[in-house]
DNA sequence: TTGTAGGCGTTATCAA
DNA sequence: TTGATAACGCCTACAA
């Protein structure tokens, strides 16, 4: 393996000199930056990462912690905070989690391998924050979950109205005049996002005069199709003259529908759907799906703007609320 | 920060007992392992990776390079990777790579600081290899894309054959008595997969007799739905009275029958459309979309079984070829 | 079974 | 503008 010592060999300058060179420094002569920078080129020099970060302090990089690899809207947030970052002299490490990863435990390992100067945690489990964020003594931002009811002065947070966003999708339900209305979501003992949309659903209820009974109309499923569409298969078994669902993600929406379909029922003649999330799959589906849209751009802009403004600026920490769209598509029928 | 020295110090015994006990080695006496791990659990302490990896030679590691983060059948195909590699001792270590980075330079770099005993490559540029993978000197296996042109003693390839399994697509479109074919695919000049599948259609057009010609009937588009929607229309400008659509993708497949039900073309009875990959989508979308299901378990599996096959027993390269499946769907009308 | 000491590849400090 | 040299945190001969 070639080190920056067989360049300072080849070169005949000094390793200190070339670590300049490689760090784009400006206190060394052009003579020494042309030589070394031809004798990095002909040995296809790459630095050796462990050793810099083992070394250097601090690194003028953002941490990213991505809970759940196939969730399309981080995905999407991703992307576009790293069209941000990249605009500016940071950079990005990106760590992806699993779904039920402790983020926090993660980002402590991040801040010691890589020592960023702030992190952004896509998705996040409160109780670990609660647990572990005591000992994160950086600027954080938590995106898409509302970090208010923790205080800690060094996270901020951007997220949709789950609450409002989740009422809006079960009003439009009852608007269109459906009564029964059944609900696909997550495990609200363990997803805190599935929880508040919950309370949302409780809360449209409440507001049209109906009881809400969790056992007749609520099914737990993953957020995945294939969890989704037997969910849907146990919903309809207890609630079977339901003539509406909400699912609280697209992919659990589109799992739901195919189970609908195979069990013959139209959508949205039979029965309607709305989703959550308006990825953009929902519109490219068919029927279009109606659905919540979280707005990804603005997320991913305000989030990244926040992080700055705590670091560069120490402004206070701020916690913020997108405002969400909603996306009647094709599939809630009016009876 | 808390470090080895600090848990040598509270717990009486030196750093390199520490070190034992941390890498779960046997030559410790259970009395210095139970303190050390007390000590280790009060104080939380995590080893610090780029210290470890600087230092360490070998790591029982296998090193994943994802390219294209967004691709589903590849999220499919880790998630298989990681589920057989953990019953093994050996650990993974993911590394997500744009669509168009060079994954042998990353490959180079993950060596130098991971160390692992083997890499699989998920999506792979034949340039890329040819240019610098000489400098790899340890077991790989390619998947999804053969390696057989390519003559290096530690790759193997595990892949689904592109040509025969595009030409199958094909075929299906003119069995079904249709002869005015479009095809939507990416760019054969850059996308060595592209270009596979872009044979397998001229050979189901030379079989059927029928010419190809590629300014009429090939459109080209990015992976997404956004782009091969806009190539969908593109090509239908073009060539306005064909009757079937080959896109290279089941995503691109989703893009295009969006543009069509746009232009109130129904699916299948105006313009059938055959996708490929064969993702979960496919089915559960409306209609269920015929395409070339890969199968990405076998994929998976085999690629796992033969680098563990060179690695362990040092058994020589393989270039395997996996089975696809046609799946009818309900997106072909046969006229 | 345990400890000492040297080194992994880089950056940072200081002196020249 | 340069170069020695000491860290960074850990692993691993080798010695005890």
């Amino acid at each position: 393996m070639v080190t920056i010592k067989d360049i300072a060999r080849e070169s005949g300058y000094s390793v200190s000199t070339v670590s300049r060179v490689l760090n784009h420094r400006n206190d060394v002569s052009p003579d020494a930056k042309k030589r070394i920078e031809e004798v990095v080129a002909e040995y296809h020099f790459v630095p050796n990462n462990n050793a810099k970060h083992l070394k250097q302090s601090n690194s003028k990089s953002i941490g990213v912690l991505v809970k759940g690899i196939s969730n399309m809207l981080f995905a999407s947030i991703v992307e576009e905070i790293q069209r941000m970052i990249e605009k500016t002299d940071y950079t990005v490490v990106v760590s992806y989690l699993d779904e039920d990863d402790d983020e926090v435990e993660q980002a402590l390992l991040l801040c010691r391998e890589r020592k960023p100067l702030g992190l952004l945690f896509l998705g996040g489990n409160p109780e670990y924050f609660k647990k572990g964020f005591a000992k994160v003594d950086l600027p954080c931002v938590l995106v898409t979950n509302l970090a208010d009811k923790m205080d800690f002065s060094n996270l901020s947070s951007v997220a949709t109205d789950d609450v409002a966003a989740a009422k809006c999708a079960v009003d439009a339900l009852f608007e269109a005049g459906h009564q029964k209305i059944g609900i696909l979501g997550g495990d609200i003992e363990k997803s805190y996002t599935s929880h508040l949309r919950f309370e949302g659903c409780l809360e449209s209820f409440g507001e049209h005069g109906r009881p809400f009974f969790p056992e007749l109309c609520y099914e737990k499923a993953r957020f995945s199709y294939g969890s989704a569409y037997r969910g849907m298969e146990r919903l309809l078994r207890k609630y079977p003259d339901l003539t509406a669902v909400f699912a609280m993600s697209d992919v659990m929406a589109i799992g739901a529908i195919r189970a609908l379909r195979d069990m013959d029922y139209r959508i949205p003649e039979d029965i309607s759907v709305i989703g959550f999330d308006g990825t953009d799959l929902a519109e490219y589906y068919n029927p279009k799906l109606a659905t919540i849209k979280q707005q990804y751009q603005t997320l991913a802009t305000r989030s990244v703007e926040i992080l700055f403004g705590q670091i560069e600026l120490k402004k206070d920490r701020v916690h913020e609320i997108v405002p969400f769209e909603f996306v009647s598509g094709e599939s809630i029928q009016k009876i």
